[in-house]
DNA sequence: CTGGATCCCAATAGATACTG
DNA sequence: CAGTATCTATTGGGATCCAG
């Protein structure tokens, strides 16, 4: 009954893992979910790197096929959608901080953007909170 | 200083790292290398999942660069190397535990093959400790 | 206007066959 | 055993077009 997902179904976690995350993008669009808090896909197209719109629009869709991120219309704003983490996504957050933490190890020169590798060495479990709770740290 | 590494340079660690470790196959070399403990060419295109050479080629050279991988002439057969983690790419041990925490909690019925998921229940920090000592779980 | 589909084209990833 | 060569498929950027 296990759906198959993707390439490798290897029975392997890290690969199951892998065929959700393991590309370019994803990873990307849920920190900016998680960690700025983007909520709409105008926001995520001003994410840090520039994603490119035909990227955006099919990675939304296949997150949301793959449980991680949830759309609903703008109740504030008819015309407009909001974009949000799932339970699952929002269960990334360990794996985004052990991310953080190690290239803080090993390129420690470059963190200006996030301020995330402070916030998680001063409280990770606060940060992994705050994610969890679908706030932005 | 800080080489720029790859396609987006936007100064966030979670960016940093998946220049290094954002496709499809470069985690799961470092899974075949931590978890079962494979040290040659050859073992690694046995992996579970089936890559093929010139990408595994390609992405040892490139993982070789970015100092998560050392090759080195095997000591006791002159024709053959031998690929090890370094303690960089085995500083990658609580990202892979949490990967497989994760999928664990969300894909419960395929976890065949490695086992590593009950390892891990059982004793994460053992396993972690036996990854970062470069001995396979 | 926001959200997204589509087309074109360049660049990368990948499978298979072959080589020193 | 450890790769390279070749060829095909997929990804991605950028512009544009389309719908609500």
């Amino acid at each position: 009954m296990t759906e198959t997902h993707g390439k490798y179904d290897s029975g392997c976690p890290v690969a199951y893992a892998l065929d959700i995350l393991g590309d370019r993008w994803s990873l990307l669009i849920i920190r900016d979910m998680a960690v700025r808090g983007a909520q709409t896909y105008g926001a995520l197209l001003e994410g840090w790197e520039g994603i490119s719109t035909n990227i955006l629009a099919q990675r939304l869709k296949q997150l949301e096929q793959d449980g991680i991120v949830s759309k609903t219309r703008d109740p504030e704003n008819r015309r407009s959608f909001r974009y949000a983490l799932t339970a699952k996504g929002r269960d990334l957050a360990p794996v985004i901080v052990e991310l953080v933490l190690w290239s803080g190890k090993y390129n420690a020169a470059d963190n200006a953007m996030t301020g995330l590798l402070e916030k998680i060495r001063v409280d990770r479990a606060a940060v992994e909170a705050c994610i969890r709770a679908g706030k932005t740290p």
